[in-house]
DNA sequence: CTGGTCACCTGGAAGC
DNA sequence: TGCTTCCAGGTGACCA
């Protein structure tokens, strides 16, 4: 389900429900998602407060007393807040338990990812490598423009790479390149500076209006499905080929760039 | 360094 | 109906 959005949603549904929890184990059936799972997760954390929830990109930090955890949801991961003993189902592979409710991890393809890391200020390779949050002020197009230059590659694979700019993922891609106007297949170092202001406007807008639209169905996280409208939204063109552009009625085109399919208005993007 | 491909895993949809 | 094939929101390892 997550791109940054979904992340951000979700973090948004659990953080002012646990926040100040104490923990008081964990259930884990599971030996690991992409990677091992932490050793004795529950005797770990038990006792320990949940101090606060972060984003980085689309990985959670959940910060305790004496480290954090760090989740990814992967492609197929969800994390919902339910009472203290709700039954498991098949691909719910951890509960984090706070006494009366629990936090659970449902991930059915198991490429999500659940380590311990020690407290800050202590790095680690996969967050040290993260690129710029694009949600932040420093990211601007001219930032965009000076990070992309060199590059010959096209634009769409650039947005995506987590060690340029974090959380837009395969759908906001596109999204966020039809709105611009940029055909995804453009060279990235090849796109002019007023250009690259618009792209990262667009990047904005489309991932702050998808964490709006998650935003609003907050309350589903505690109970049984987690942001279930979020898939359900409208795009102008991800998943449209041969559809109807949104803008010019010209028919949305697909194309495969670095293995993943991109979708584009041929008329409305150059 | 850059960019492309593959692997990881399961399930749903489409095709025959 | 049932079997096969393809595809899916991520990303790290590996290769040219």
């Amino acid at each position: 389900m997550p791109e940054l959005p979904e992340v951000e949603v979700t973090r948004l549904g659990i953080a002012p429900a646990v926040t100040g929890w104490r923990a008081t184990g964990a259930v884990t059936r599971v030996g690991g998602l992409r990677y091992p799972l932490p050793d004795d997760l529950g005797r770990r954390l038990a006792g320990q407060v949940l101090r606060e929830v972060r984003r980085r990109g689309k990985y959670l930090l959940l910060h305790f007393d004496e480290g954090r955890l760090l989740l990814h949801l992967g492609m197929s991961g969800s994390l919902r807040l339910l009472p203290a003993g709700t039954p498991a189902a098949r691909h719910d592979h951890v509960d984090l338990l706070f006494g009366k409710v629990l936090l659970r991890l449902t991930d059915p393809r198991r490429f999500g990812s659940l380590l311990w890391l020690p407290p800050e200020p202590a790095g680690h390779p996969l967050l040290d490598v993260l690129g710029i949050e694009p949600l932040e002020a420093a990211f601007t197009g001219r930032w965009l423009h000076a990070a992309l230059r060199g590059r010959r590659g096209p634009v769409k694979p650039a947005i995506m790479d987590s060690h340029l700019v974090v959380g837009i993922g395969n759908i906001y891609a596109s999204e966020s390149l039809f709105r611009a106007g940029i055909d995804p297949r453009r060279a990235a170092g090849r796109i002019s500076g007023q250009r690259c202001d618009r792209l990262a406007d667009a990047v904005r807008a489309t991932l702050n209006e998808a964490i709006a639209a998650g935003g609003s169905s907050l309350k589903d996280f505690i109970g049984s499905d987690g942001g279930k409208g979020w898939f359900q939204q409208s795009h102008f063109v991800y998943g449209r080929a041969g559809e109807p552009c949104r803008a010019c009625g010209g028919p949305v085109r697909q194309v495969r760039q670095a293995g993943r399919a991109t979708f584009f208005c041929p008329r409305c993007q150059r």
